[in-house]
DNA sequence: ACGGCAAGGATTTTT
DNA sequence: TCCTTGCCGT
């Protein structure tokens, strides 16, 4: 408390009504956050348990559970409620599963299997475009996060197109309910009308539920501002926290505008802007507020440095991509070298994916050590979708996605031609592949080979699952691995023994998540193998042992990725018109939410930040030639320092950028 | 069941 | 260009 500026401390001392707290990059809102949760326990007389806090990643919410435990204490932070939306959801349908007709144990889909899922049902109707079956996905997710159930859908389609959609939305809720499992936007969803229909349920939520924060609010989509509006009730004992300015992620459905309708629903609704930044040079921070207001605002809000003015920021331009990465890595190594700094200080920050591969070949050329984070997933990796399969079945036999993965993973002897007739078995008595094979005629409708098999198979789940859930769940874990032989199965499939290896390390990996999250610890309780399943579903698993963090790395990601990170230098690569404004937003026209992305990226920068830029650049194929991003022409020009090597802007494109510029303004002025 | 080859696609991805 | 996907042949 002590140590709060007054911005903070207003945010965190008023309690009497809604707050919305407008937190600049680096303003320092979680600790906000963690003061308001202490203010409200110890001055204000709630209880842990009357208290929530939402986050959107599981990371923010570890990182804000630790922190309030470490200034509260663990008996007062007991029953406090901080978690992601999604898992709050889940939370509330696990409580309230009955009224929502589901048997416990339901099973989670993640995309991946929602898009099975999709694909399997849209094989029989003429969508065979994959874009289409993309559209479909998207359409459906719309639909969810409007609250809009698959009759609402039908009813309201406006043409033949959508028609065929919402149809398919239904056939999908159908199998989705026969499978007993829900996808991450039900999460959200069901408990939303759940709360919007049943009194006595909304009651109940708002009573245990008394104070309620939201982080990076700007995030939040309809379903979920939905969610808040209905958990806080009348009563409006809320504060959310966002900055308008980073809201990346509107492709996603995130709705930066519920930051505005606030305003409207709630219209004693109190402002606190956090405007001093602790984390950046005063250069980087003007260059990052002058860019911004190059975007249309609702809340003015400016950012002021509490430190020094610092280094200029420099742009290196290359000759093409593998020169850009060259360049990267020689300033870096020669800055490190002058600055004694670690390798861990330096971020590499790029719009795509793709970008990372050519660094990474020229870190790798120079023996410098990196770590890339994001890309492909833990859980994308097949290995650990084998052994979820796995899980899945023991807690939820009637998934049938999951079984149809497994059943014959390692190979059993249950190909496609014993599947079909039991999935026709099981289509004809609307029962599970699973509960087909326990179905009195289903040895009759099979050869008897193939349903011997079957029968040892699934005999052998049951048994396994009986044992998991009534007590030993360890050992029918590491009975149900060393049964399959999957580490045979790995060193059959693989490529070469090498990754064979790596995958088997992978199970481990996963295998010591789950011990830890059975066990559990001082933290956190231990779990039903139910509830790891779903846990490990939601991407939300027990720290694990901190040897990566110390590692002195190179640090590599996305600009998406970055966001709420840190770093004492970055690089800011491909600074590009068509690469940093992406050219899919610029033909979306939303060259606004690029230039966010570009202000995440310099805010991210503490000390100092260099921006490298390419003349001409491969892609698909062909060389194609590169100009500058509009968004350095925006920069202040006296604090940029171009690199000689002849990439100037020309006088012409510096005109072209003016333009643009006024043309936003008019847009701003007529809104 | 698996390897070979052609075609198609190539932002971002908190859960 | 270069990766993934799916189809086809053995």
């Amino acid at each position: 408390m002590m140590k709060l500026n007054p911005a903070q401390q207003q945010a965190v001392t008023y309690v009497s009504g809604p707050c919305l707290v407008l937190a600049g990059a680096g303003s320092g809102k979680t600790r906000v956050i963690i003061n308001k949760i202490a203010y409200l326990i110890q001055q204000c007389g709630y209880k842990a348990r009357h208290i929530a806090a939402v986050t959107f990643t599981n990371k923010a919410a570890r990182e804000m559970r630790e922190r309030v435990a470490g200034s509260l204490g663990k008996a007062e932070a007991r029953g406090l409620r901080i978690s992601t939306f999604h898992t709050l959801g889940l939370d509330m349908i696990r409580a309230e599963h009955k009224v929502l007709g589901l048997k416990p144990g339901f099973s989670l889909f993640d995309d991946q299997d929602s898009l099975a899922l999709l694909k399997e049902l849209t094989e029989a109707e003429l969508l065979e475009d994959k874009d289409q079956l993309q559209q479909l996905v998207k359409r459906i997710s719309d639909w969810k996060n409007d609250l809009m159930l698959p009759a609402q859908a039908i009813a309201s389609a406006r043409d033949a197109q959508e028609a065929l959609q919402a149809q398919l939305y239904q056939r999908y809720r159908e199998h989705m309910t026969a499978y007993n499992a829900l996808d991450f936007d039900d999460l959200i969803m069901l408990p939303t009308l759940l709360l919007a229909n049943d009194e006595e349920v909304r009651t109940r939520w708002q009573s245990r539920i008394r104070y309620l924060l939201v982080d990076e609010y700007q995030d939040t989509n309809t379903s979920q501002y939905q969610l808040v509006k209905l958990l806080v009730g009348e009563r409006a004992r809320f504060t959310v926290v966002g900055d308008d300015d980073q809201s990346i992620y509107s492709w996603r459905g995130a709705k930066p505008q519920n930051l505005v309708l606030l305003g409207k629903d709630f219209p004693q609704l109190e402002l606190v802007k956090l405007e001093e930044n602790y984390r950046s040079s005063g250069r980087i921070l003007k260059a990052a507020n002058i860019l911004i207001a190059n975007n249309p605002h609702v809340y003015e809000k400016r950012l002021r440095s509490n430190l020094g003015y610092g280094e200029p920021i420099r742009v290196v331009s290359a000759n093409n991509e593998d020169h850009e990465a060259e360049r990267v890595v020689a300033n870096l190594v020669r800055h490190k070298f002058m600055n004694h700094a670690n390798f861990k200080d330096y971020a590499i920050l790029y719009r795509g994916n793709h970008q990372a591969r050519i660094f990474e070949k020229a870190l790798m050329a120079n023996r410098i050590p990196y770590k890339i984070s994001g890309g492909t997933s833990f859980f994308s990796r097949s290995e650990i979708k084998d052994i979820m399969a796995y899980l899945r079945v023991l807690v939820n036999p009637d998934d049938d996605n999951a079984f149809l993965r497994i059943c014959n993973v390692p190979k059993r002897g249950m190909g496609p031609a014993t599947l079909e007739k039991i999935g026709r078995l099981a289509n004809s008595k609307q029962i599970s592949l699973f509960a087909a094979c326990f179905d009195p005629d289903f040895e009759r409708q099979l050869p008897p080979q193939a349903a011997e098999t079957a029968m040892i198979f699934t005999r052998w789940l049951v048994e396994l699952g009986d044992r998991a859930v009534r007590g030993d769940t360890l050992e029918a874990l590491k009975e149900m691995i060393r049964g399959i032989n999957y580490e045979d199965h790995l060193y059959d499939t693989s490529p070469s023994p090498k990754a064979a290896e790596m995958r088997m390390k992978n199970v481990s990996e996963l295998y010591r998540w789950i011990t830890d999250m059975l066990d559990g610890d001082e933290l956190e309780e231990p779990m039903t193998l139910e509830q790891v399943v779903t846990r490990l579903t939601l991407r939300d698993m027990m720290e694990r042992s901190s040897d990566e963090d110390e590692a002195d790395q190179v640090q590599m990601m996305t600009l998406h990725a970055s966001k709420g990170l840190e770093f004492p230098y970055v690089f800011l690569v491909g600074a590009e018109e068509g690469l940093l404004p992406h050219q899919s937003s610029l033909d979306e026209g939303n060259v606004e939410e690029e230039r966010r992305l570009a202000y995440v990226g310099i805010t991210r920068a503490q000390r100092e930040l260099i921006f490298t830029l390419c003349k001409e650049r491969r892609q698909y194929g062909e060389q194609i030639k590169c100009e500058p991003s509009r968004f350095l022409l925006e920069l202040p020009q006296d604090d940029l320092e171009w690199e000689a090597r002849k990439a100037k802007p020309s006088a012409e494109q510096r005109q072209q950028s003016g333009k643009t510029n006024i043309a936003m303004l008019r847009a701003m002025l007529n809104k």
